[in-house]
RNA sequence: CGGGGCGUAGCACAGCCUGGUAGUGCGCUCGCUUUGGGAGCGAGAGGUCGCAAGUUCGAAUCUUGCCGCCCCGACCA
């Protein structure tokens, strides 16, 4: 992408209202755009890293076996009087009456849909266990939005829910949707922990939250300092005892938020015990029949009975991941992004556009890149060096590629992690090769 | 939901107290000079001062009401 035909409207300031630095960096970097309190425009980049995202999660869930599909935002009344929860909801419920004074709702999140999907169509235990998700905006009217798209009303979620015959086949669900999180959160580059978390509304008596670690997370953890180092699972297939192993070993360090930290039920020595801030970005229930009771979710069992299935949800924040990657990964001259996320994998920086020499360099590298599958955004544009510099380091692409007059001669470009900062001189060739094993 | 703050050009702000032709910096457009870390000079474009009512000869400025947004706390993917 030619940065003189793409729409970036990055700003040189800080807009007021931006407190957090994730914030900050989206409106300034151009991703969003805010359009009223927590609702938000997703302008090209950051459109981009919110797909990257999506399509990791999607993947992710997919490899669980998860089937995808796809809820309305707008669902009745009706299904939400059937569970309780039209009553006890909530302001944070936005409702709406269409033309013919039906209630209706903007989903806050999807049991109860799901729910009368799977009723309708599932009737033998044989087509258990099943697992289905979407990938879906949510709106939660919150008394107070903030952070930007970490704390929105209307957000994008990946929701899954599972169907067991009973409580050892939901355990093997809850267990699969933990590993399938620990390999997610990995991929898009961040460090997730798991902590034992209050069910809370939903209900059930199983539930893990997974937090990422940063500086400017809204909630305080508390955790072993082993958990960092615990390697991530990365295999398919597992059976269920393998499952329950690499749950129980991953629970077996404490970790826990500060409204559930207890420092004299804490067994963690002092150096030991990690105190750092944290952002939720998943959450994982296990809550039994409290739906498929309520809305009379039963399959016919091996002996011919029905029986009462057993559920859970799975839920990460995919808007807030946003929100949350840059929360953890960035510096001062902005943005630094996980390759798996990134907008495009490099940004090509033209140093003098006119002139002749420079641009058939640049374009004739730029070619060369597309031609090898790399995402690039050139810049094209008659920007001044510096500017040029200073708006790749705040986009954060993870490689830079510089062709200038003083390395055009010689065939140079320069090449920058924007990770690490190190930059090295290499030959066209040279750094093709870099930047084309890296995408 | 309790407490606090702010609405003036795309962004950041001044002007308001003490009413009298709407300003500054950045950004944007054009020209020239520049060109390896957010350039210089010159010339431009862009605002019914959040909305409404009131006071007044005259309101960005004073009064009242409304709307919107942000921050702190309690609550949440």
């Amino acid at each position: 992408m030619r940065l003189s035909r793409f729409f970036l409207p990055t700003l040189k300031e800080d807009p007021k209202e931006a407190q957090i630095v994730s914030h900050r960096l989206m409106l300034r970097a151009g991703m969003i755009q805010q359009s009223s309190a927590g609702i938000y425009s997703w302008l090209p980049m950051g459109f981009r890293v919110l797909k990257n995202i999506e399509r990791i999660v999607r993947e992710e869930q997919d490899r669980a076996g998860a089937l995808e599909i796809l809820m309305p935002t707008i669902q009745p009344a009706d299904l939400w009087r059937e569970s309780g929860r039209y009553d006890d909801y909530g302001k944070e419920m936005l409702r709406i009456t269409d033309r013919h004074e039906r209630d209706m709702l903007y989903g806050p999140t999807n049991e109860e849909q799901v729910t009368d999907i799977f009723r309708t169509h599932v009737k033998s235990y044989k087509n258990l266990p099943l697992n289905l998700y979407h990938i879906q905006w949510k709106f939660r009217d919150e008394v107070r939005p903030r952070f930007g798209i970490m704390r929105g009303r209307e957000f994008l979620m990946k929701d899954a829910y599972s169907f067991d015959l009973d409580y050892e086949g939901a355990k093997t669900a809850y267990n699969n949707m933990f590993v399938a999180y620990l390999k997610t959160f990995a991929r898009l580059g961040l460090k997730a922990i798991p902590l034992r978390a209050a069910t809370g509304p939903i209900g059930g008596d199983l539930s893990h939250e997974f937090i990422v670690l940063a500086d400017t997370g809204e909630s305080e953890v508390f955790y072993h300092k082993d958990l960092l180092t615990q390697k991530t699972p990365d295999r398919d297939n597992y059976t269920a005892e393998e499952l329950q192993e690499i749950v129980d070993q991953w629970t077996s360090f404490y970790a826990a938020a500060d409204d559930m930290h207890d420092p004299d039920k804490c067994d963690v020595s002092g150096d030991d015990l990690v105190t750092r801030r944290g952002i939720e970005v998943g959450h994982i229930f296990h809550f039994g029949d409290k739906y498929s009771n309520a809305m009379g979710a039963t399959v016919a069992g091996a002996e011919g009975k029905d029986v009462t299935v057993s559920m859970g949800s799975y839920g990460i924040g995919v808007s807030r991941l946003v929100g949350g990657i840059i929360e953890a990964s960035h510096d001062d001259d902005g943005i630094i992004w996980p390759e798996s996320v990134a907008p495009f994998k490099v940004g090509l920086i033209n140093l003098k556009s006119g002139d002749d020499a420079c641009d058939g360099a640049c374009d004739d590298f730029y070619s060369k890149l597309m031609t090898a599958g790399v995402d690039a955004l050139y810049d094209d544009t008659a920007g001044r060096a510096g500017e040029k510099f200073a708006k790749m380091d705040l986009i954060g692409l993870p490689w830079q590629a510089t062709i200038g007059p003083r390395g055009v001669k010689s065939g140079m470009v320069e090449v920058k992690n924007r990770g690490t900062g190190e930059k090295q001189e290499l030959s066209t060739d040279d750094a093709l090769n870099l930047l084309v094993g890296k995408a």
